[in-house]
RNA sequence: GCGCCCGUAGCUCAAUUGGAUAGAGCGCCAGACUACGGAUCUGGAGGUUGGAGGUUCAAUUCCUCCCGGGCGUGCCA
């Protein structure tokens, strides 16, 4: 993990063969951890595994380890304590080995070049008949991030936005264009437009049955794969909504690898369902194509074809499957999408097990949690904006904004470029509030909470860095090599030295667990850590010596912080 | 009914996958340099980790049951 663990982990190693440890034994239970609490030491070797291989008691054998690991140029101490043995670094070297790796670029604080990973991220997919709302943020946010953060362990990462742009939602919106839609309208504002015909579908709906046969059939039609009415429709909306979407991706720094919805598996849905008639695994059940999956605990059968002869979401995401495989040769498929479909993933999951096909161990649904607002009441419920049911990504997002802005005049009135500035700021706050914690978790949306900006959130880190920016801007020397400053004086900085030290098994965790939270978590870390290292030490002003080692510190922290929100899809601004 | 997820300080969450004295933020109380950004920092109060059993040298973490909340459960996605 760095040049420091692996020189203790030798120096372990070394000392187990002399107390007579095979080194085969011993190696892989050399698992060295932060201690729980810093006071103890830099890293911590837990000697329960290790002694019970060797039929000793821990404490004994943590004493004898401790004993027999000498202080050298790297290591200050070993001690023994209980079960444990507590390493200390000593202070230069720690600053040295982390701080060049961080200059540097080394991974794991800069970007891996090797990694045999290739990795599908499947995520953000809005529905195109629908607007882009609040809902979609998370899938998009944790995608991205995960895109990210694999990219910087070395994988090959193929972001794929797997648009709705088929199926019966998108059938039901046609159905309602057609009857009401109007071309003018409709490309004056095209979301807030469909949104309009949506719900108009979705009351009409309720007391009218023959809406949704009119749009089973267009569905039908648009399957015929014949250029007609329906085909043309559906390549207008597709279009408008398109466009549409552009807006919130640009502003949340969102990209993909390919863009290829549920239609784009059009013609690869008979490929696939032969695969699984071939495979033996399909049978009819009232009239539908169904894989039953009660022999792996799934009750419920995955439905492939409809009594009606039409493909539904399953049908497309296992064509989908298998044109991923072929095209990109992954090692993992992730799919970023609501816990509530769990089910769904479980199954297709199951289905290709049933097939035995290989690429199934790759599958793997990386669920979240619903965003909640607070009611009148205090209660949690599914999210509706202040004003309304208007769940617009875009108003919240304005919304945000303009809180900065106000706090901009007054905290900082001639920054500028300060609306850019805040809508870095504005955006990332809520960006950052929905990575903050476990994906799984509800994200709780509490704006006073929010709009404050004080405590964890985006902008504490961002302002950090900002602070950074800002001592380095008034140092009246440049940021000197690690090599030609005294790594000692930044003995008094080893709390923000050991946080550095814990970004790789963030990073690493944060992409293993497909958990973001583990580098937002490191960032509040890292930027609570050199707050309050400021406080104490100044950089401007001190002799030379103190003064360029301070340099290289602050330096460190700034490209730390940044390339950390950089994993989130974060800007860090120079001044805020 | 069945399946899955969640339950930790007043509120919102951590706890590096079974390890040392369960930690943060918000809120509350008390404070901070006539020097680099106060969107900050320092200190304090606040816990039977929903409950009961069990496994283990060791349980917030694993197992069983119960309670509370959420989501899902055959032709939507």
């Amino acid at each position: 993990m760095s040049a420091l663990h692996d020189h203790l982990r030798a120096r372990l190693l070394a000392a187990c063969q002399s107390l007579g440890i095979d080194a085969a034994v011993a190696a892989p239970l050399l698992r060295l951890d932060p201690p729980k609490n810093r006071d103890h030491g830099d890293v911590a070797f837990g000697a329960f595994q290790l002694a019970k291989a060797v039929g000793k008691a821990p404490p004994a054998l943590a004493a004898e380890l401790a004993a027999a690991v000498a202080a050298d140029a790297v290591i200050e101490s070993a001690a023994a304590a209980g079960p444990f043995v507590n390493f200390r670094f000593r202070r230069d070297a720690l600053a040295r080995d982390v701080l060049g790796a961080i200059q540097r670029g080394d991974a794991p604080y800069g970007r891996s070049t090797k990694g045999g990973e290739v990795v599908c991220i499947d995520f953000s997919s809005p529905n195109i008949a629908k607007p882009f709302h609040i809902g979609h943020m998370r899938s998009t946010v944790i995608g991205n991030a995960l895109c990210r953060i694999w990219r910087h362990l070395g994988a090959t990462v193929h972001g794929i936005n797997h648009l709705g742009d088929w199926g019966m939602p998108f059938a039901k919106m046609m159905t309602a264009y057609m009857r009401w839609g109007s071309e003018t309208e409709l490309h004056q504002s095209p979301m807030r437009y469909m949104f309009e015909l949506y719900k108009r579908y979705s009351r009409e709906a309720k007391d009218d049955p023959a809406l949704d046969e009119a749009a089973a059939k267009h569905f039908q039609a648009l399957e015929s794969g014949e250029d007609n009415q329906e085909r043309r429709m559906w390549q207008l909306l597709r279009d408008e909504s398109l466009k549409a979407f552009q807006g919130p991706y640009a502003r949340l720094g969102v990209t993909f690898d390919h863009v290829t919805g549920e239609s784009f598996f059009e013609d690869k849905m008979a490929g696939a369902m032969q695969r699984v008639t071939a495979a033996g695994v399909l049978e009819e059940s009232d009239g539908a194509e169904v894989v039953w999956l009660k022999e792996l605990g799934i009750k419920e059968p995955c439905i492939l074809r409809k009594r009606d002869g039409t493909t539904l979401y399953h049908t497309r995401d296992l064509a989908a499957v298998f044109f991923r495989e072929s095209a990109y040769r992954p090692t993992r498929i992730l799919y970023v999408v609501g816990a509530e479909q769990k089910l769904h993933f479980d199954q297709l999951k199951g289905v290709l097990t049933k097939m035995k096909e290989p690429v199934a161990q790759a599958v793997e649904h990386v669920p979240f949690g619903l965003v909640l607002s607070r009611t009148e009441e205090g209660k949690w419920e599914k999210f509706a904006s202040r004003a309304g049911n208007a769940v617009f990504l875009d108003e919240i997002l304005d919304e945000a904004v303009a809180k900065v802005r106000e706090v901009i005049r007054q905290k900082n009135p001639d920054l500028p470029d300060a609306d850019a500035v805040a809508e870095q700021v504005g955006v990332s706050a809520i960006v950052f509030n929905d990575l903050k914690n476990s994906r799984i978790k509800d994200v709780k949306f509490d704006w006073d909470a929010m709009l404050t900006f004080e405590g964890e959130t985006g902008p504490y880190v961002q302002y950090a860095c900002a602070r950074l920016s800002s001592i380095l801007r008034k140092a009246e020397a440049p940021v000197p090599d690690v090599a030609a400053v005294d790594c000692a004086v930044l003995a008094d900085a080893e709390r923000v030295l050991l946080t550095m030290m814990d970004f790789g098994s963030a990073v690493q965790r944060a992409a293993e667990q497909s958990e973001p939270s583990c580098v937002t978590g490191h960032a509040i870390a890292l930027a609570g850590e050199i707050h309050s290292y400021l406080r104490d030490h100044y950089v401007v002003g001190q002799e030379p010596r103190v003064r360029d080692a301070r340099l290289v510190l602050v330096d460190c922290a700034r490209k730390l912080l940044t390339t950390g929100l950089g994993l989130l899809g974060i800007a860090a601004p120079e001044r805020m």
